[in-house]
RNA sequence: GGCCCCAUGGUCAAGUGGUUAAGACACCGCCCUUUCAAGGCGGCGACACGGGUUCGAUCCCCGUUGGGGCCA
């Protein structure tokens, strides 16, 4: 084998939300940097806890994010299939041999047993551990429990002394006491492994050399490690990466609001602007003060000596920052591309209208690109280029359209642009100044109530671009609008 | 409850046995400017605590506290 093979094996029970994304994304560039494969692994092992579509949509964000696997669910592999629910009878098989082998044993408990005899531990403030009643059962037990028609599960005999030393790759040796880790289920009662065996089976069958994923699973790792031994496979190398956390510390879920892939980009975030932003989440390139990477250029950089060992919490506000710059840095005709999804959600228009008058709609999109943090708000902040304002902002009406004499004067306005000869932003701005000059008033006089008149706000690209997207017509039309709406205000 | 992991500003995060303890986001101020954004400049702000080790600890060790995770 002597390739290097790292693998994301995510459970179909959501969403993939921003940590799996980064667990994926840190097996992706190591795979990568060094040559090695990428697999993808489905555990939907837990029909219960197993959603519907859940693992279609997993792939489909890792397939948005770039993150594309050699081998896994739809491009198959070599270690086919990569879904467990279709590898049950391996599983059974290991269990059986390693049962064989007296290594593990059929346990009879009951599941009201087992949660009396945890309840027991909890009143006696100890440790809640299987006893390990099942391990030297007596055939007569056995006979009683069969004729009972008790249903069975099969049980790893854990060492009894001695240490279990994880050597994690970031983390450093982790030694936890075998005495520690009690006797634990590999094959329930109703035929399906339990997470730790079928991981185990997985990885070791698919030939994966380096387990790589978040820290909640190191607590896992002997047990883990104990299979392996049991079954004389060779060991992986393991990292345990950092767990990012909702802006309360705790671990992420539901009730934290938008942290999931598909709901960011459904907000319109990038996902350069993601995979950028996780990869900081816990990993610093060598130069750390470079932060802006394409996927390519962490997979270069990559190395998960520089992977930190701190759970990070995820900030909203430079992951919105970072899409901003990178919507500022994109070309226009990609931007339009993307950006078209959101005007249509919007019900601004559809794709075949902008295509019609792309080259209008890229004039109108540049004077926002800068200043827009996210596609969704890009798309609602061009509303006025596709309709009048169905109403002018409050703060601006009082401080713009109230000032005595202010219809006149936008009335000049409108003379002025009507005998404008060409219709380019320089005219309209030499327009106004002209006019300003005349009227004895700054130019701010006529600019912020023209503003508001356009665009219905007080903010916004320059005024000049937007009378030249909007054009004279609409321009007109909208100051005539603006002056009516002011006369009733008197 | 037991075990394990972690601890530099509000957040991300660099770093070293002796440093003025980087940088980014956010925040504040100034500049630019027709507004907003962008951009430029500047500011606020941190080594959790207590013991050791050491000539000297943010850095090494132990403990405490806090946070997180696993076991079910």
């Amino acid at each position: 084998m002597g390739e290097l093979r790292v693998r994301f094996a995510p459970s179909p029970t959501g969403y993939l939300h921003i940590g799996g994304a980064r667990t994926a994304l840190f097996n992706y560039l190591f795979a990568k940097h060094s040559g090695g494969k990428f697999v993808l692994r489905v555990e939907d092992t837990d029909v219960e806890r197993t959603i519907e579509d859940s693992a279609e949509k997993m792939m489909e964000s890792l397939k948005w994010l770039g993150l594309t696997w050699d081998e896994g669910p739809v491009v198959g592999g070599p270690a086919a299939p990569y879904q467990q629910s279709q590898r049950r009878e391996l599983y059974r098989k290991y269990a059986l041999a390693l049962m064989d082998k007296g290594l593990a044993y059929k346990c009879y408990c009951t599941p009201e047993e087992l949660e009396a005899e945890r309840e027991q531990a909890r009143l006696a403030k100890k440790a809640p551990r299987y006893s390990g009643r099942c391990r030297e059962l007596t055939e007569e037990q056995i006979q009683k429990f069969e004729a009972e028609g008790r249903k069975w599960a099969i049980r790893f005999g854990t060492p009894d002394g001695g240490y279990t030393v994880v050597n994690d790759l970031i983390r450093g040796e982790v030694s936890f006491a075998n005495e520690e880790i009690a006797d634990f289920i590999i094959l329930k009662s109703d035929g399906l492994p339990t997470y730790n065996f079928a991981c185990v089976i997985d990885d070791w069958l698919m030939g994966i050399t380096h387990v790589i994923r978040a820290d909640e699973h190191l607590s896992n790792t002997p047990r883990q490690m104990m299979l392996y031994r049991a079954l004389m496979a060779p060991m992986p190398k393991f990292a345990h990466v950092p767990m990012i956390l909702a802006p309360d510390r705790s671990k992420l879920s539901k009730r934290h609001g938008a942290q999931t892939v598909e709901e960011f980009r459904d907000k319109g975030y990038l996902p350069e602007a993601i995979v950028n932003y996780i990869a900081l989440l816990g990993w610093t390139p060598p130069d750390a003060t470079q932060e802006f990477m394409s996927l390519e250029e962490m997979i270069d950089l990559f190395d998960l000596s520089r992977v930190s060992s701190t759970a990070a919490v995820y900030d909203i506000k430079k992951l919105t920052w970072m899409n901003g710059q990178y919507i500022k840095a994109l070309d226009p005709e990609d931007l339009i591309e993307r950006v078209t999804p959101f005007i249509e959600a919007a019900g601004l228009a559809t794709r075949e209208r902008l295509e019609e008058r792309k080259d209008w709609f890229r004039q109108a999109i540049i004077t926002m690109q800068e200043r827009a943090k996210t596609l969704e708000e890009l798309a609602e902040s061009m509303a006025f280029y596709f309709r009048p304002p169905d109403s002018y902002d409050e703060e601006g009406v009082r401080k713009h359209f109230t000032k005595p004499g202010v219809a006149g004067l936008l009335g000049k306005c409108v003379e002025v642009l009507s005998s404008i000869p060409e219709w380019t932003i320089e005219a309209c701005d030499r327009a106004y100044t002209e006019l300003a000059q005349r009227e004895g008033v700054g130019r701010g006089k006529l600019i912020h109530p023209t503003r508001l008149a356009l665009s219905g706000k007080t903010f916004g690209p320059g005024l000049f671009d937007i009378m030249y997207v909007l054009g004279r017509d609409e321009t007109i039309s909208r100051l005539n609008d603006a002056i009516k709406f002011i006369e009733t205000l008197q």
